[in-house]
DNA sequence: AGATCAGTTCCACTCAATGGAATATGTTGA
DNA sequence: TCAACATATTCCATTGAGTGGAACTGATCT
């Protein structure tokens, strides 16, 4: 943390700290409490974030919540070319096709982060949840099916960082990830093996970059009774379809870098 | 701007600046002089910001843009019951029902944002784009069911500040917007009677709080030769009664709040 | 009604952020 | 290929913006 500009540090402090916290808001002791900061500090700090409308505040009760303003930050996050509208057209497909719920997901960091979603009709329930739900790579078949189509060497390290962060929720051991990551890697798309969420199941493939490596996913989350092994692989082969489109119109020539080949994720 | 914590001036400042600016992303220099800084300062920021994965750069262009960490704070952002959880069946149901695009927004100062989005087959444009997206109270149907729904003295507020935001966009003027206002009350519901996108329309319904005063809306995006004033009513009956349930549910003895009868949305 | 606790305001101090200058990096043109 | 330029990045002495202890206010509990 050397020469972090603690402001920016503190204020995201504060943000993540209400994000985490309950979903009604926190009282300006806790939250202050919580990011170990002085009450009047805490204090100033959430009145200008007031004032950017980040954040709000209920005079009624004194709780504090995170604002409206962060879905339009959030709107024009992401890829340059906007992999989302590049995708939507294909996410609407194919839960046209399918009557399943479709889920994009990106590459942030060791995580994924689900940037979008096309409902389907049955309710679905998901670690991933809804745009902006973050999952481990390696936990569940979109942040599988990014992890298995890294570069062996990002693979090693995606694992180095993650596997201690896994075992705290549940028994991970790097032989099944790893036997799991080939074996997705083999059949092109990761399935529903790990049963975390009871009765849910899910199917996911890669979208790669031009250097054939995996920056998105696309994934479908469904009942395990739906998914069945035949149909597994007629499902499959629809998103390998939509998930190949994608990629190739993210990558060609993009205008606004100087040469082919540059990735378009960071 | 007396005592604001400049920093979090700045430090918006720049996510907006970023989040205006073109997609692939801004160079350091443009983004140091739309914000009025010094090259340094801004650099400081950017990379304070990246720390925390709200800014990522592309190294090989040079290009800041915003980072994936601003889904996963949305995603935790709004109403405390989390409107959008309570909706979302609703809007699901429209969709099947209608097979339209709907749309829910929030009212967020003077302003509507779009906070969820179940897409329909067919593809619309509209002003409001996706989530994350904003329009003034007072155009486009939802915004305009909105204003219709507020109580006399904070139209007046809205009306005073949108008007010559307004004008800059097109011909506006006040008789008009109160005389449709009126109209909307009366019937209920907002349709698409200003053309302001060639071929597109649509029709909105207020989603009240117990108050009675417009907290959010739905609203249903197409195209103008599908909203035929007979199907009109149709889709406002059915609007009507999800809204209608939607705000009953958000309602009740909040549990968060000590009395019943407290506002949900600030 | 008094006590207690959370929220808010105040202001002198200080240390963190600032930004001018210098350096490094990469880009353009000849 | 190499110079000339433009842009990005690092450095560090200066300083004023943000800090936080203390005091005030108002709400809530007993």
């Amino acid at each position: 943390m050397s020469d972090s500009t603690s402001s920016a540090g503190r204020i995201f402090a504060v943000l993540r700290q209400l994000a985490q916290g309950e979903r009604a808001g926190m009282r300006l002791k806790d939250l202050a409490a919580a990011v170990d900061l002085p009450r009047p500090t805490a204090h100033r700090l959430l009145h200008a974030l007031m004032a950017e409308g980040m954040v709000e505040h209920d005079p009624r009760t004194k709780l504090y919540r995170l604002g409206l303003e962060l879905f339009v930050l959030a709107a024009k996050a992401g890829s340059p070319l906007n992999l989302r509208d590049i995708a939507r057209p294909g996410l609407l497909r194919l839960t046209a096709a399918l009557g399943e719920t479709i889920f994009l997901m990106v590459r942030n960091g060791f995580d994924a982060v689900c940037i979008d979603r096309s409902a389907g009709p049955l309710p679905i329930r998901s670690f991933t949840g809804d745009v902006g739900g973050t999952v481990m790579l390696g936990i569940g078949q979109a942040a599988m099916a990014i992890l298995a189509f890294l570069p062996p060497g990002e693979q090693d390290e995606v694992i180095r960082y993650n596997l201690p962060r896994m075992r705290a929720l549940s028994a991970f051991d790097e032989g099944f990830l790893r036997a799991e990551m080939a074996r997705v890697r083999g059949q092109g798309y990761a399935d529903g093996a790990a049963g975390l969420i009871p009765g849910m199941a899910g199917l996911g493939v890669p979208i790669l970059g031009r250097d054939g490596e995996a920056v998105a996913a696309l994934s479908v989350g469904s009942t395990t009774d739906r998914m069945t092994p035949e149909r597994n692989v007629v499902i499959a082969d629809l998103l390998k379809r939509e998930a190949g489109e994608i990629g190739a119109r993210l990558n060609p020539f993009d205008p606004a870098l100087r040469r082919p080949g540059a990735a378009i994720l960071g």
